[in-house]
DNA sequence: TCTGGGGTCCTAGGACCC
DNA sequence: TCTGGGGTCCTAGGACCC
């Protein structure tokens, strides 16, 4: 059996811990910027507002219902998340977190009697996170009992099993084609099109039809909602590519102000990179007009800068991809949008040697030196002269609720009466 | 005025090898 | 008129996830 715990509208439900007197209230939390929705819980749905929506069409609606705004703060959400898998990590032998808010739970032998109330319950209890849980005996059919779990959460207790072939073609013929796990947007308007539109409706297609239409993927999906296990467990593994993209609060027109916000882009990369102990061999770079504005020049460029060698050292780093910036920068243009992708990893233990000078090896140990200070004296207190020492820019965040479990200065007060 | 960010996997086709 | 057969590796683009 696999077990599926995924948190009720997380980032939602993380901003009401701390603020018990927006229970039952709606509540939506804004992307960067406070550009977009990005979460929204029950009561917020309710009010049809939908997920992604640009915030500033849908003032009216906020004002009116009293719904209260959140810009985003990874910070408490990262750090909720960490110990919600904590606890679930307990609960069982082998776990694989899934996302930032979700975790499948290794259950192959053993009762599950109860199992889901417990963990419901003491995760709720421990931290004020509401979970939902869904057993079955494929990845896919675990994701479809937690649908179900989180949708009726009164007849199911916020917990569902589909242990028997009945609860299995009850629950395909329920599931709507497009809320099938990994059948997105393309494939479901096709299906549809051919009147398929429950999740049985596809397990009776045929596999050469799938195989031609949607490739190997499709045939696992229905190999899976049949509960034929095919998708496994996967172990952590180091990322294969680092981002750090941003659309910006205003348009940058200079290259200055570009290379600023690049240098800064690649810099944070690389100490991602570090973290997960890789060097990376290229680094992508991109700039983008703004694309809702049709009636602005539009300008859309990417450049792959290969490094001669394999490095993590943000000095190096920075100048790759301040060098792809050079090449791809065009004047005249308003930019939006800009962003670092590294990748080619490999393990930063092993070392390709360059036939024409290869990275310098006094980095390493700066580096090393660098991230330490950085640790301990707050985020970027070391930085190179190229990046935001003046800080051009600021990050609309009006609505950005305290740091309460990650920040001395931000724990809450209680007072007591007697 | 305003419009998110960070990932993975698969496939077809090109370029290359003997 | 007619033009082999069996491979690998890489990349761009598509589709999907949260």
């Amino acid at each position: 059996m696999f077990g599926l715990v995924d948190c009720n509208n997380f980032f939602a439900s993380c901003e009401r811990v701390f603020r018990p007197d927006l229970a039952h209230k709606p509540i939506v939390v804004l992307s960067n910027n406070d550009g977009c929705v990005i979460a929204r819980s029950n009561e917020a749905k309710a009010l049809n507002i939908p997920m992604g929506a640009p915030a500033y069409q849908y003032k009216e609606v906020f004002d009116k219902y009293n719904v209260t705004l959140f810009s985003c703060n990874f910070a408490l959400y990262g750090d909720l998340s960490n110990r919600i898998m904590n606890i679930l990590r307990t609960h069982c032998f082998r776990m694989e977190q899934y996302s930032i808010d979700e975790a499948f739970l290794d259950f192959s032998g053993c009762k599950i009697e109860g199992v889901g109330l417990k963990i419901k319950t003491q995760v709720l209890k421990w931290t004020g996170v509401p979970v939902s849980v869904g057993f079955a005996p494929t990845k896919t059919l675990a994701k479809l009992a937690n649908r179900i779990a989180k949708k009726f959460p009164k007849e199911t207790e916020g917990v569902y099993v589909i242990d028997s072939q009945e609860k299995l073609i009850k629950a395909l013929k329920w599931l709507k084609i497009e809320d099938v796990w990994g059948i997105g947007r393309k494939s479901s308007n096709k299906l549809r099109a051919l009147n398929i539109t429950k999740a049985y409706d596809f397990t009776l297609l045929e596999d050469n039809w799938i195989k031609a239409n949607m490739s190997v993927v499709g045939l696992r999906i229905k190999q899976e909602l049949l509960g034929k296990s095919v998708l496994d467990f996967q172990e952590l593994e180091p990322r294969k590519n680092i981002s750090v993209t941003r659309t910006f609060d205003k348009n940058y027109t200079k290259f200055e102000e570009l290379r600023e916000r690049i240098a800064n882009f690649a810099a944070n990369c690389s100490e991602k990179l570090r973290n997960q102990h890789s060097c990376c061999h290229s680094v992508l770079v991109f700039i983008n007009t703004n694309y809702h504005r049709k009636e602005l020049d539009q300008y859309n460029q990417s450049i792959i800068v290969n490094i001669p060698f394999e490095t993590n050292s943000t000095i190096e780093i920075v100048h790759h991809a301040l060098v792809g910036l050079k090449r791809i920068f065009k004047s005249g243009f308003e930019y939006k949008r800009a962003g670092v992708i590294l990748m080619n990893f490999s393990p930063d233990t092993s070392q390709q040697l360059s036939l024409f000078g290869g990275r310098n090896i006094k980095h390493i140990s700066l580096m090393k030196t660098v991230d330490k200070i950085n640790a301990s004296l707050g985020n970027q207190k070391l930085r190179l002269g190229v990046q935001d020492t003046n800080r051009i820019w600021k990050m609309k965040q009006e609505k950005l609720s305290p740091n309460y479990t990650t920040n001395i200065a931000d724990i809450i007060t209680i007072k007591a009466k007697s």
